[in-house]
DNA sequence: GGTGTGTAGTGAACCGTTTCACTTCACTCT
DNA sequence: AGAGTGAAGTGAAACGGTTCACTACACACC
C-alpha cells in the first residue's frame, strides 16, 4: 500500500524525481539516486503494476492460451517457454480455455500472444493480430504480418512412418484421425494417405477425437469385424495407447497381429508394454521458438519467419517385426 | 483502443452514465443503458482491464504460484483449479517460478494466491498473507487466520502401505526419501519409520531427490551392496520409477526380488511394466478446493478450515506377491 | 557581460476507469 | 402551494504511476 508519494515524502524529493531515480531514466544525481532508492527499501515499496501499465500502455507479458493443462502435452511446450521468459524481463500469463477470461485478457493485458487452443476461431485471431499486438499459432495455418504460423513438419514424419511400415513388407493399412478441425490431424491424414497412393494402397479412414477412448472403441470394431489390418497409423498417441489398450484385451498382440504407430510421442510411449512406436519433436524448442520470435517481434519488429518444426519418426516395438 | 469516452459520446451520455450503465451499476433508465450498450457493441469497446483494477483495487484474479509445469504432477491440480475458475468470475494466473515475476505479480496483481512452490520461503508467504490477501499453501504447514495450508493426508497412505507390505511377511525394508524442504517427504518418512518402530523394525534411509534419476543411482548403490531389502519405499513414483529402471537393468524383478511402492499416483505408474503400486489422492479435487476456499475467503471472508486431502494406497504389481 | 551548454530537479497533465456527491426534474402527499 | 421523495443523470476527484515541458543554477567560453 505505500506509493511513490510515499517514498518521494520520505526521501525529500518530488514524485517525478522518484520515478526517475526508480526507473532509472531522466537525470539525477548520484546522491539524490541513493537517498531514493533507500526510502522505497525502508517502506518496502513495489510499484503498482496497473498504474504503471495503464500509464506506458505496455504491460511487459506475454499471454500463451491453450485448451487445457491436461494430456501431458503442453507441459512440455510450456515449459520451453518458460525457460526463455525467465531470461527475459517478461512475464508469463497462462490462460486455459475460458470464454471470458478469453475477451477480458485479449483486450490489452498482454502485449502479445502464443495460441495454441483450437476452439479460438482464426477469425479472432486475425482480427486482433496487429503490429501492437503480434501472435505466434502454434495449431492452426493462418499468416499475415503480424501473425506468425509456428507448426509441426507434419509430413516429415509421416512420411518416414509410412516408409517404416511399408518397407517391413505392411501392405494392408489403416488411418485412424483426430478431431476434424485439427490442422495437425489433416496434415497427417493427408500426408499418409497421399503416400499410400503413390504406392497403390487403399487406406480406410476411422474417425477418431484425439481421445484415447476413441482409439479403444475403433480397435473394436475394427477387431470385431474379423478383417484385421496389417498395421494403424493413429493421428496422435492418446488414441493409439487406446488402441493397444483394446488389442490387449481381446488377446491380440502388437507388432504381430497388428503394428501400431502414433503420433506427439508424449512420455507413456516410451514405457508402455509394448513401448508404441510415434512420431516425436522437441516440444521444449518449440515453445522456444515461439516466445523467442514473439519478443523479437515485440522489441525489434523483427518479421515474422515461418518455418516448420522438425518431427523425426521414432521405431519402437509396437511396430517393429522381429527380424 | 476505443475508451468509455468513445461510448459515451456515441451514446450521447456523460462517462458517468456510460460506465453505470455498462457494469449494470447506478440507476440508469432503461433506454439510455440500450443505447450505451449498443454503442460499446458498435464501437467494440472492452474496459481497459488496468484502469479498472487501479480505480477498483481489485484484479479479480487469483494466482497460482507452482515450481514448473514439468513432472505430470502439477497438471491434475492446475485443471481442478480451472474447472471451478471457469464457472467464477475470476481470472487465474499460473506463474512458474521466477524470482522477479514473483515479486512483482504478488504485488498486487492478483486477489489471492494458491502457493505451491517449496522455493517460496515461508517467511514471505506469512509477510504477504493478510485479509485483504488471503494465501492458500499446499506444499506446507503454515497456517494463520489468512493462509490456509491444504495437505495431502500422508500418514493415512503410508500407514496403508505399510500394512500392505508388513502383511506379507516383508521385514527388511528401505525407505528412499526425497527432497530434505519438503514437508511431504518429511511426513512420509516420519510415518514410515514410525510404523516400523512400533512393529521393531530398523529401516536404513537414502536421501533422494524426487527424480527419477536419483530412484535410479540409488538402486544401483543398494543392489551393489549385495544385501537386498524386501521392499522399498520411494516418497515418489519418480524415484519408483528410476529404482525399477536399475532393477530392470539389473535382471531383477520386482515385486520378487524387492516389491516396490511409490507414491503421486502419476499416470505412468498405471502402465508401467510391472504396474507401480503407489499412494494416490484426487489432485484434481485438491485444486478445487484450494481455490474455492479461496474465492469462498474473497468473497465471504469465509474463515479457513484446514483439512487434509485424503490419500489411499493402491496395491499394484510392484509390491504385490502372489497368492 | 552575454550567450550557450549541461545537469539536477520539479509541476502538472495524462493513462481509462470508477464512484462520491451533487443537480434536475417529475411526481406525490398533505 | 410547498415540502418531500425517488429516479435519472452528471462533474470531477480519485486510483498510482510516467513523462513532457519547463525552471534553476553552475560553469565555460569568447
Amino acid at each position: 500500500m505505500t506509493t511513490i508519494r510515499d517514498v518521494a515524502k520520505r526521501a525529500g524529493v518530488s514524485v517525478t524525481t522518484a520515478s526517475y531515480a526508480l526507473n532509472d531514466t531522466g537525470s539525477i544525481g548520484e546522491a539524490t539516486r541513493k537517498r531514493v532508492l533507500q526510502a522505497a527499501e525502508e517502506l518496502n515499496f513495489h510499484p503498482n503494476a496497473f498504474a504503471r501499465h495503464l500509464k506506458r500502455r505496455k504491460t511487459q507479458t506475454i499471454g500463451v492460451f491453450i485448451s487445457s493443462f491436461g494430456g501431458s502435452f503442453f507441459e512440455e511446450v510450456l515449459e520451453g517457454i518458460h525457460s526463455v521468459i525467465l531470461d527475459s524481463d517478461y512475464e508469463l500469463l497462462v490462460c486455459p480455455q475460458s470464454r471470458s477470461t478469453r475477451r477480458i485478457l485479449l483486450h490489452r493485458q498482454v502485449d502479445g500472444a502464443i495460441v495454441f487452443d483450437p476452439v479460438i476461431p482464426s477469425e479472432a485471431v486475425m482480427k486482433l493480430a496487429s503490429r501492437r499486438f503480434p501472435i505466434v499459432v502454434m495449431d492452426r495455418d493462418v499468416q499475415n504480418e503480424f501473425i506468425l504460423p509456428l507448426l509441426l513438419d507434419n509430413p516429415q514424419g509421416v512420411r518416414e512412418a509410412f516408409a517404416h511400415l511399408y518397407g517391413q513388407g505392411l501392405r494392408k493399412l489403416v488411418f485412424i484421425a483426430g478431431a476434424v478441425e485439427s490442422f495437425d490431424n489433416g496434415e497427417r491424414m493427408a500426408t499418409f494417405l497421399s503416400e499410400a497412393q503413390q504406392h497403390d494402397l487403399q487406406i480406410p479412414v476411422y474417425q477418431g477425437k484425439f481421445t484415447e477412448i476413441s482409439g479403444y472403441e475403433i480397435a473394436k470394431t475394427i477387431i470385431q469385424s474379423n478383417d484385421l489390418p496389417q498395421a494403424v497409423f493413429c493421428a496422435n498417441d492418446q488414441m493409439a495407447i487406446g488402441f493397444l489398450r483394446a488389442m490387449k484385451e481381446c488377446g491380440l498382440n502388437a507388432p504381430h497381429d497388428i503394428a501400431v504407430v502414433g503420433f506427439d510421442d508424449i512420455p507413456l510411449t516410451r514405457y508402455m508394454q509394448p513401448s508404441i512406436s510415434t512420431i516425436g519433436a522437441s516440444r521444449f524448442e518449440w515453445g522456444m521458438t515461439a516466445v523467442r520470435q514473439l519478443i523479437d517481434f515485440l522489441e525489434h519488429e523483427t518479421p515474422f519467419e515461418p518455418h516448420r518444426i522438425p518431427t523425426r519418426f521414432l521405431a519402437r516395438q509396437s511396430s517393429t517385426l522381429e527380424g
